[in-house]
DNA sequence: GTGGCAGTACTCGGATAACCTTTGTCCGAGTCTAAACGG
DNA sequence: CCGTTTAGACTCGGACAAAGGTTATCCGAGTACTGCCAC
């Protein structure tokens, strides 16, 4: 899994710390973390095309979340970044070879290994739906918050 | 995920369906899917190393499971190909930028972020490792380990 | 005829290239700010 | 002094290279079978 799923999920945090004033730059939120601005922004984008982030051009403009913390889950985060498809693709080995002289009636099931994989990567897709960003702001130190605020304000001066 | 999962899954089934008579080469495994041979070896030593496969070399060499059936898990199988560590890795970006000036107690609790991402990878993990290959065999059409053998016995002519 | 032996063919194992996805970067389109100018 | 205009700078958005990982391949080490030879 790359690493555009730890720094979405981190800068959604962020946003939902600052309380959705004004827009978030690029710049400022890769100076909150240390990240590469330029790749940062590309995969914003991506957060910004699965409708998470709402993004304003111009001057003081940025992103921002585009719905409150408590609507946002982490399977939204993850699968606007990494992708909808599942890790698993079952490629139908079982036709080929030994399988093109079974009746074809034989394939109207899916394949058993595909459900299996299937199944868990739905338990995956279930616990991370459950969890929501507020979730997350509950969990999280309390001094975050207050520190993200302080040292977003520092970096306009 | 790779594809080798898929082709190793259904290898550990076909040499489940073979009963264990001989070993079998990989020639042969791939002649029962159609696939690319060399390659497909490369996959199943990961296998072997991982203890879910024996190899024996020479003439007349090939695969046969190190277990029964009920012993081999699906997280076995997917452990050996695709490596043991996690899918998300948390690093610890909460400490850069904002974070240097937090007080270092603060982090002696993992981030909440990677532990969300863990749940859901141990939940992935569960139910994988619920599955055996026991269980794949009885879900199986009936007609398809008599199948395999049949063109397994064919291909020695 | 039978036991031993060497040759041979076939197998796994690891080291070696080609392709592709991911990572990283750049420039153009659009927008708000702010200063300058005229009334 | 105030409204308008115009230049500027900063932002996002998508198109363009570089790197690491996966896919695919080749050659070497080892083993069992087979035919041959000696006894």
């Amino acid at each position: 899994m790359g690493e555009g799923v730890e720094w979405g999920l981190h800068c959604c945090l962020v946003l939902a710390w600052l309380d959705d004033e004004a827009p978030v730059s690029t710049g400022r939120l890769a100076a909150l973390f240390e990240l590469p601005p330029v790749y940062l922004k590309k995969r914003l984008q991506a957060l910004v095309r699965a409708g998470i982030l709402t993004s304003t051009p111009g001057v003081q403009g940025g992103f921002r979340l585009a719905r409150p913390p408590e609507k946002i889950t982490l399977m939204d985060v993850v699968a606007a970044v990494e992708g909808r498809d599942e890790a698993f693709r079952c490629t139908e080995i079982r036709r080929q070879g030994a399988g093109v002289e079974a009746p074809a009636g034989e394939f109207a099931r899916p394949c058993g290994i595909a459900t299996a994989m299937r199944r868990a990567e739905l338990a995956w897709r279930r616990e991370l739906a459950a969890q929501t960003l507020a979730d997350l702001i509950a969990d999280a130190p309390a001094g975050a918050p207050r520190r993200a605020r302080r040292f977003y304000e520092r970096l306009g001066s």
